[in-house]
DNA sequence: TTCCAGCCGTC
DNA sequence: GACGGCTG
């Protein structure tokens, strides 16, 4: 039988949920899997022998002991694998095994364990090299299963369902949800229970309770294999879940296994899983994966939805929503806000879901899981899959304390030469293809090859470092990473011969992407503190190499003739006035030179750039703007980009290095300035155009300095509105006493008559526009 | 448990 | 000095 394995889960035994080519969901049963853990002894005879003696004495109930090859950082070494009847009981056999630890007694018989803490549906799909979303080919008797093979075949059509609720107090301190709306392929409705007249399919019930009831109907039927939602984890699922119970209503539909909701409840965040089905919320996914390469000031499902789709929520207002219920007017507006979101969330998933997925099966990991990793929980699950594969042994986390000692530990990172001040003209940007990767591929980084005893004097050196890394023998995580480069490499090259927006192109991009995603987080995944393929000797060894390498292009740069105006980690820029082909030389020499499989390329030719003095005296690194050849300003570093300052600054910025760029009009400039300062005083602005965004890295009562976000945030709190650690506080700054911390309103409580123009003109216009004005000093008529 | 160091500007 | 947000 052809199975396509959507969910997993562990229950004394694996069951995996899926699709068959026939279109059926069904469950199987894996009876297949049996828990175990390793232990790596001193002496494994003498060891076997403590173990076997403890686990009499104490009783315990153990499936089986045997002795087990394994490769531990690059070394076979003789372990012991101990097997147990249900997973809950490793850890029990472990805590009385680690008595023999000989780190504790000294005389003890056993080094350490290893694998005892690892999820039992995780390392399953690890040790079989399965994961979601592939075809397995199952041999079985019943829903049991007897053999499985995972297969190639085209992926069957999930259904997806989008849902969005929307929740008022209509009687003080109890939410209740009024309104759900659903939107899929097939489905676009809104369920609630007040009578109006709807435009949209809606269907009205009775009361919540029904609502409730309702929504179950319309998820059983349907039987989706995605749920999908914004913020569901953490706002949705909760509340349905705790509403559900309140009025008693059964949602165990919601999952395939009768479970209903099974929240999970971390120390930062929560996940609400539906065993069977996959609950998404790609807010997770943005906010991991897709938020450094946004724009939004916050993550909110408005924000996201304009920048990634082009469309956004409707407007409306919660006091507006709540009036709309109270008074059952404009009901139609409020159904389809509810519908909107829903449909964002839809569109929203569809253009991401490619990608999760490509994740799912490049980690091995369910898509539940997957949707919801951070990079380091990526790189760490491809490991583990490359682990077993290998029969390599797969690291512990570090405890708690471990993780506080690493988080100590500093080491030195990228080169930043110091730029000239003022406008350069003729700019060619080179900078190395993946220089961090390229490095630990080079050069052979891994941990097992770290100083190895077989080439103290010949292996690859490390610059500064007391380091070396083997010459003949490949590591584990340098192994991995040349074959993702490579792989990444040939699917570009195969994309280059593709027509764009064919499905074939979009499959291929896709995947790499995925793979730019994992091995981007390489380096960094080295240094994280609780990662389980530390080593910060790789990782100052990684930009070692890499100071070396940009400071030596640098330098051959100016041999040439090429003056390198600035540099940071990976790139340079050189002045090249109109000799493009002598870069092009430039490069190919440099080429020739690098070894392994570094490159350095070409990024780009600037007709002009901008570095302008730092307040604190010299020229600021990694701040400019560059003026490409088709006219298109790229900001560096500049207020233009960041979230702190008021658009209205930003945008003046942004104008004013675009007259002195484009135009070279200093004068212009300033008349500009004047302006938009007159414009400020006469009130010709939006309110959000003043507005300033921080986010609270810490709960609120921990911050030892005031500033105006932790001051709007307290006056949040005040009225009641929940924020804490991660929120982000848009703020306004008002007239009045006291510093300007403590005139920080937060927008939804400003008053808009009582605005300090004269902060937003002193602190905000001024400082942008003068520091870019600035760099002109020189030679400017006007000083 | 949620990826790194270098760097700048503000309060 | 604390803090946040940015670059690569």
């Amino acid at each position: 039988m052809l199975f396509y394995l959507i969910d997993i889960d562990y229950q004394s035994d694996i069951i995996l949920f899926g699709i068959t080519d026939k279109g059926e969901r069904i469950k199987l049963i894996d009876p297949s899997y049996i828990p175990s853990f390793l232990i790596l002894p001193v002496d494994i005879d003498k060891a076997l022998k403590e173990v076997r003696e403890i686990i009499k004495k104490k009783n315990i109930n153990v499936k089986e002991i045997k002795t087990d090859r394994c490769n531990f950082y690059g070394e076979e070494k003789e372990f012991i694998r101990i097997f147990t009847e249900r997973h809950q009981d490793l850890q029990k056999v472990r805590d009385e095994i680690k008595i023999l630890e000989s780190k504790r007694g000294g005389s003890g018989s056993v080094i350490d364990e290893f694998e005892y803490q690892i999820s039992p549906y995780r390392i399953y799909l690890a040790e079989r090299g399965i994961s979601c979303l592939n075809w397995l080919d199952v041999e079985v008797d019943g829903d049991r299963i007897r053999k499985l093979k995972k297969v190639d075949l085209p992926k069957p059509e999930l259904k997806i369902l989008a849902f969005d609720m929307e929740v008022l107090e209509v009687q003080r301190g109890t939410p209740s949800i009024v309104m759900v709306s659903l939107f899929s392929k097939d489905i676009s409705k809104i369920i609630t229970y007040q009578e109006a007249e709807y435009s949209i399919d809606t269907l009205i019930v009775k009361d919540e309770k029904e609502l409730i009831k309702t929504f179950m109907d319309i998820v059983e039927s349907y039987d989706p294999d995605i749920i999908v939602g914004y913020n569901t984890d953490l706002y949705d699922m909760p509340i349905l879940r705790e509403r559900a119970k309140q009025l008693k209503v059964n949602i165990s539909a919601l999952s395939r296994d009768n479970s209903g909701v099974i929240l999970s409840k971390r120390a930062r965040f929560t996940t609400a899983r539906l065993i069977g089905r996959v609950h998404i919320d790609i807010f997770n996914f943005v906010f991991n994966i897709l938020s450094p390469m946004l724009q939004s000031e916050q993550l909110t499902l408005k924000n996201v939805a304009t920048e990634l789709l082009s469309d956004t929520k409707l407007d409306m207002e919660y006091e507006e929503m709540l009036e709309a219920w109270d008074r059952g007017h404009e009901l139609d507006k409020f159904a389809k806000y509810c519908l909107k979101d829903s449909e964002l969330v839809y569109e929203l998933t569809k253009m991401l879901l490619p990608d999760i997925e490509e994740l799912t099966r490049i980690t091995g990991q369910s898509l539940f899981d997957t949707s919801r990793m951070p990079y380091s929980q990526l790189v760490e699950w491809y490991y583990i899959k490359k682990a077993k594969e290998q029969n390599r042994v797969i690291p512990n986390q570090p405890k708690f304390d471990e993780i506080k000692e690493r988080q100590k530990i500093t080491y030195e990172g990228g080169f930043v030469k110091e730029p000239e001040a003022g406008l350069h003209k003729g700019i060619a940007v080179v900078d190395f293809a993946s220089l961090y990767p390229s490095i630990i591929a080079t050069y052979n980084i891994s941990i097992d090859t770290l100083n190895c005893q077989c080439c103290k004097d010949e292996g690859h050196k490390i610059p500064g470092l007391p380091y070396w890394f083997c010459k003949n023998r490949t590591g584990f995580e340098s192994q991995i990473i040349k074959e993702l480069l490579v792989e990444r490499l040939e699917l570009k090259r195969q994309l280059k011969k593709l027509e764009p927006a064919t499905h074939e192109y979009l499959l291929l991009d896709t995947k790499q992407r995925a793979l730019k995603t994992i091995i981007n987080a390489s380096y960094g995944y080295y240094a994280y503190p609780a990662s389980r393929w530390y080593s910060k000797e790789c990782a100052e060894s990684i930009t070692s190499l890499g100071r070396y390498w940009i400071k030596e292009v640098l330098n051959r740069a100016e041999k040439m003739g090429f003056h390198a105006i600035y540099g940071d980690t990976d790139s340079a820029f050189l002045k090249v006035n109109d000799k493009r082909e002598d870069i092009e030389k430039f490069i190919k020499e440099i080429n020739d030179y690098l070894p392994g499989i570094m490159r350095l390329d070409l990024e780009d030719f600037y007709v002009k750039g901008l570095f302008v003095p730092r307040e604190s005296g010299g020229v600021a690194k990694k701040r400019y703007a560059l003026l490409d050849e088709k006219g298109r300003l790229k900001v560096r570093g500049l207020e233009v980009v960041r979230r702190d300052l008021s658009k209205y600054a930003r945008q003046t910025q942004q104008e004013i290095l675009k007259i002195c760029l484009i135009d070279e009009d200093i004068e212009r400039a300033f008349k500009y300035l004047d302006e938009k300062i007159k414009a400020l005083k006469e009130g010709k602005y939006e309110l959000k155009e003043l507005v300033v965004y921080e986010q609270l890295s810490k709960p609120v009562s921990e911050y030892k300095l005031i500033s105006p976000h932790v001051v709007a945030a307290k006056r949040l709190l005040e009225k009641g509105i929940p924020v804490g650690e991660g929120s982000v506080i848009g703020y306004i700054i008002q007239k009045g006493i006291g510093s300007i911390s403590e005139r920080a309103y937060p927008l939804e409580l400003s008053d808009p008559s009582k605005i300090d123009i004269d902060y937003y003109i002193e602190n905000q216009l001024i400082p942008v526009s003068m520091r870019i004005l600035n760099a002109f000093k020189k030679n400017s008529s006007l000083f």
